[in-house]
DNA sequence: TTTAGCTTTGCTATAGTATAATATATCTAT
DNA sequence: ATAGATATATTATACTATAGCAAAGCTAAA
């Protein structure tokens, strides 16, 4: 019994509550671990949670400085790599951008499904591609550390459209 | 009957076999195209096949003007490009940079397997993989264009070594 | 509560990656 | 030979990322 699942975001999903739920689990998280989401990252982890599509650093940069601020590159780079390091965000490699995660706390290997036209991401965490990987890598005698694995293509939204 | 197969690059293979494979079959394959395997390509070519780690498009550039040429980047970044429409290279997203193929020709979804302590590639087209993506594709609602699927580990001639 | 140590942020500069735009040269096919 | 298409040269600029150091803020021990 396998049910077709569309797990790609909806156009009209209520993302105020993506976001809500984003922030309340980065809050619970950093409280657990002692690490301090401070008002700067959590403003970053905002900013990159505006939109389920990969989020440049400099287009993080502009948005934190859009009220008149005057954030430096470093700054935005320092508060991604902390909220990486805690499993917030993701990097979107083939896109040099990052997006949040949809299941943080709990390390896990991601995939990433990229739509070219809408340009939200679906995250997705398969078991069969990771022992895919896994076979793979033992024939070819290697072992596996950090698998990147990153699919663009079209969501079945943005395909009905056309 | 699955033996295992190491198809990792090895220390000490005949890679001028490598190179010369790379540049005949490039020869045949624009041949064959009509594509203008110009002297600027193939030393691009060449370069690039200069070892099985992955070349940034600027550490190609300076091999190109180590005898005082003075190519500016444009000039790589088209050669690249050709190279790239031709299946004759492959760029590795989680580097920026590019690595020969090693069945140029016939188009494929490639997977990489990536040390990282000797820099080396091993390309690999598994089915399982892909077959793992489209499904989890179907699953999340999504149609595949250009999996990207490069995986970060070490080769076990490295592991052996530690 | 002061101090010392650590973490975070601010700031400047610079490194590294990639493309736009336009001019010139070269090739191909009449 | 000439026209059209393709490839290369050149300059400038955009985009992505980090090094290095100073200042500010937080934490915990004295
Ligand atoms: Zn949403
Ligand atoms: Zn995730
Ligand atoms: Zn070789
Ligand atoms: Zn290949």
């Amino acid at each position: 019994m396998t049910s077709i699942i569309k797990n790609f975001p909806g156009r009209h999903h209520d993302h105020a509550a993506c976001i809500e739920s984003a922030l309340e689990q980065a809050v619970t998280l950093c409280r657990e671990r002692g690490a301090r989401l401070t008002p700067l990252r959590r403003r970053v982890l905002e900013i990159v949670w505006e939109s389920h599509a990969p989020l440049g650093a400099y287009d993080a940069l502009q948005r934190m400085n859009a009220g008149g601020e005057r954030n430096a590159p470093p700054t935005v780079y320092r508060a991604l790599e902390f909220l990486l390091e805690h499993g917030l965000i993701h990097r979107i490699e083939s896109r040099n951008a990052f997006v949040g995660c949809t299941t943080p706390g709990n390390s896990h290997k991601a995939q990433f499904f990229i739509c070219r036209d809408c340009g939200n991401v679906a995250e997705t965490h398969s078991e069969e591609i990771g022992e895919a990987i896994k076979a793979s890598a033992t024939r070819t005698g290697f072992l596996v550390e950090k698998p990147v694995v990153e699919i663009s293509g079209r969501c079945l939204k943005c395909h009905d459209d056309e």
